[in-house]
DNA sequence: TTGCGTGCAAAGGTTTTGCATGGCA
DNA sequence: TGCCATGCAAAACCTTTGCACGCAA
């Protein structure tokens, strides 16, 4: 929350826009660049980064931990809707949203049983949805 | 699990015997190369990076999607005990195995309810244990 | 006018790749 | 002998940092 000093700029403006229109979704630092870029907003990379930064500070987006090698994962912070742990597909890259009682009593045993405090703002459950992909999966999985 | 034709080299022997000493923790290819350096191994960087690679592809190792930034983390991946979620935390860096029949429950849940197979060999769930930093973490959880 | 935001360039850290050589089977 | 493993160097990739300038307050 280092809301000190912020100066309410057009890429500001253009960056949170991108996030509402894209909320339910995850994007990368590389997707925000290219959709502002091909609509004509010239931003650089480098601003992306801080922007994106200063609205996880601010709580206004979420940054997601995700796998090394890809790139970070932001999406918009939604205030209204109960926090929830969210699922992503290895195969296809799509994003569930995890939202119902089970979840909550799971979370709710590990912080009983196991003292331990998720953290839903930067946790992403990698798995395999019911997608196409069978094929690449068979790994190893166990 | 490509094993086609692997050579059972000392650097594998090396690699391997340095995960069965820390099973149960997880290793960066930087702690891989510093310990067996230590011990006069004279090991290199990539040859750790290819080592791991392979015996992750052979199922005899674990790698972890970790927090960008980080470097992955690798464990022996251990046959006989049931395989469980990894519970990370974000401020000691401690990592506890989940095996308890709440999260096999919630797990089935997952995959009858939502058709998502969890990769419990990838996932690190994030968050924060009973350890003193207290001070350090509230900031965006929600 | 003050100080944050931005573009540009460069650096930092982790991981991957290419190539010639060494070593296992 | 054939093929994989290794060392070394270099590149690729994502992200951060420094600095001068522009722009919001």
């Amino acid at each position: 929350m280092a809301e000190r000093g912020r100066y309410k700029t057009r890429h500001h403006d253009a960056v949170l826009m991108l996030l509402e229109e894209n909320k339910g979704k995850c994007l990368s630092v590389d997707d925000v660049c290219t959709a502002l870029n091909c609509r004509g907003e010239r931003i650089e990379r480098t601003t992306v980064y801080r922007q994106l930064e200063k609205m996880t500070d601010d709580g206004d987006a979420v940054k997601y931990i995700s796998e090394k090698g890809s790139s970070a994962l932001y999406s918009l912070r939604e205030k209204s809707c109960a926090p929830h742990i969210h699922l992503k597909c290895l195969d296809c890259g799509g994003l569930i949203h995890l939202n119902c009682s089970e979840t909550e009593s799971f979370l709710r045993h590990l912080r009983d049983e196991h003292s331990f405090t998720i953290s839903r703002t930067n946790t992403l459950i990698y798995g395999h949805c019911g997608c196409s992909a069978q094929a690449s999966s068979g790994k190893n999985e166990n």
